[in-house]
DNA sequence: TTGTACGCGTTATCAC
DNA sequence: GTGATAACGCGTACAA
């Protein structure tokens, strides 16, 4: 039932001039007679023409189109990132393919194949997964096409990164927390990511240049990363933990979700951030300030990571052979309600 | 720095074969020996060659992608469409344009043009603006590739739509309140939206059928839609409205951003579910789980209509002509913990 | 079973 | 200013 569409030939054909004319006339790259000019955007506009981008990018060797792998669609960090990544590109008319790798280190792989198959210009690949990374498999893609990496493992690796300073940001919290009056932190965390691994580091060297004991049992481990089984995971193992007596009166949690869940369990006891426990969030996403109470959190400012992420993606396609850059972005301390000074008396 | 790409015609070189050969092992439509065909393989894997897809979809005229219009990306309604369209196509080996229309329609007709100039096999759009439907835009964009809507006005219009039955899951969240013994509800939505339009009539027709007074100072409106500022909008109305006795007893919020935010109205003013307000969501997104007490919500089954949606597209692609057909769902009350009986007493 | 040659819709190159 | 034609990389009708 769909109408065929019009060539850049029926375009010719009905102006009464050649394909190269129209081209001219569609590109604006050569000088054209007003006349015929006019005779060509009617006959544009009578057809309603498009070019075909395929043909198009079959001859230029570029798409205008930028392939973005993310580990999660739903998760309200990465999707401040691609709207950042977003913003940028669509003002450079750039079109973008978003892969959901669902943080599957083989999809990611087939996935970036399929973006270069499909001859994108350019692959932002958000929070990699490390066993790509260190297996040499994003270097030898960035030999192949454009590529820009967003966080993730990064020692020694000879890739364009945008990256956030978590270290800092850990510092920062847990410094907080310090300056608080607390002494007893607890930390909580995902499995498996980069991520929770350079923010329990940070905690364990932090906890024991202030003197303060590290204490195992305090740390603790939830399953998944990034989704409501995490709130819940968190909720249920801090409820468990605060029934029998915490033994810390903050915690540090790797992320908003955990830190969300850490606060249903305070508020399902019945006990209060006030008198029980500061929480600490990461991340400074949106629900963290729909708790209540808000959420003490640290911002990664995640939408200037997508725009720089695009900005440097932009450049390396433009300027070809460009050195290797990682670019670090400054973190930034949330104060909100979920930390309150430590009230003498409590341990 | 980026290698030049192998092509078929590099392949057949090494192989000592012509490109039918090559093509014929690569989509496996035509008999050949198994020793040319192995020796094709080892080119291929040799010069880790990838077919062109440009290429490929200028000639089929087709290229395994469907592009998607989405009003938002960081609303949690419209990612999980997202991902049960994904889950769908991935398995049938397509790929998605996923275009962020920002909720405007001229960026919705633009960004469907260009996804037209792109060659895509058909286009899946979630909550389309009212006005591109009523102008016949649609209409149109479905005579020239495979369209499938996803909610949105569709009253008389030749479309292929998915939809939610929406006036059926505010008529069954309205029963339920009165079930209760609610008796002075308000309704409580954002400015502009089909879905708002929906239901405010069916709440507004209900309260006629149930012999109840409908005050028009109980219909709340807040700006904006699906994001911070509607939470924080609904909240700081709730609050002003409770704060000089509310007048009712229960509220029927459009989407689970308002209600978290009448929820927060609550909680802030030291008020109850339980003995104050009883509140009712709409759409069963992850906040409404996460926030406490537990919203009670109307589940919309927002992954299977992304699935719906693909499936049909795929079949419209597959089978060219087919009629047109509005698939409506059922929606769920999910019952939780934001409702609770009225009290004897309360007004 | 394999190969030759044309066509898909563009842009680039060269001639006029 | 304008037009003919090659080229981009692939699939396929036709020939062998």
């Amino acid at each position: 039932m769909t109408e065929k569409r019009a060539t850049i030939q029926d375009v010719a054909n009905l102006a009464k001039v050649s394909i190269t004319t129209v081209s001219r006339v569609l590109n604006k790259n050569y000088p054209v007679k007003d006349a015929t000019k006019k005779k060509v955007e009617e006959a544009i506009e009578r057809l309603s023409y498009k070019p075909n981008m395929l043909a198009r990018g079959l001859i230029q060797n570029k798409t205008q189109t930028i392939g973005i792998l993310t580990p999660s669609i739903e998760n309200l960090f990465f999707s401040e990132v691609i709207k950042g990544i977003d913003a940028y590109i669509k003002k450079e008319r750039y079109t973008s393919f978003l892969c959901n790798t669902e943080g599957k280190a083989n999809y990611e792989s087939l996935m970036a194949d399929n973006l270069l198959e499909r001859s994108v210009d350019g692959i932002i690949s958000i929070d990699p997964q490390t066993e790509l990374i260190r297996s040499g498999f994003y270097e030898a893609l960035a030999k192949k096409i454009p590529t820009v990496l967003i966080n993730g493992y990064n020692k020694g690796v000879q890739c364009n990164f945008i990256l956030n300073d978590q270290e800092v940001g850990t510092y920062e919290a847990l410094k907080y927390l310090i300056k608080l009056g607390h002494r007893t932190i607890a930390f909580l965390r995902g499995k498996r990511s980069h991520s929770y691994d350079i923010k329990e580091s940070v905690y364990r060297k932090f906890m024991k240049d202030n003197g303060l004991e590290i204490i195992e049992d305090r740390i603790l481990v939830v399953n998944s990363g990034n989704d409501l089984e995490t709130v819940q995971q968190s909720r249920e193992l801090l409820k468990k933990r605060l029934k029998k007596g915490a033994g810390f009166t903050a915690l540090f949690a790797c992320n908003d979700w955990m830190a969300v869940g850490a606060l249903n369990a305070v508020n399902r006891l019945g006990l209060s951030v006030k008198n029980d426990l500061s929480i600490i969030g990461f991340d400074n996403t949106i629900i963290s300030q729909i708790s209540e109470p808000q959420l003490t959190t640290v911002d990664q400012n995640m939408n200037r990571l997508g725009v720089l992420a695009a900005k440097r993606i932009k450049e390396i396609i433009k300027e070809k052979d460009t050195e290797i850059k990682k670019i670090l972005l400054d973190t930034r301390l949330v104060i909100r309600k979920s930390t309150r000074e430590l009230k003498q008396g409590n341990k």
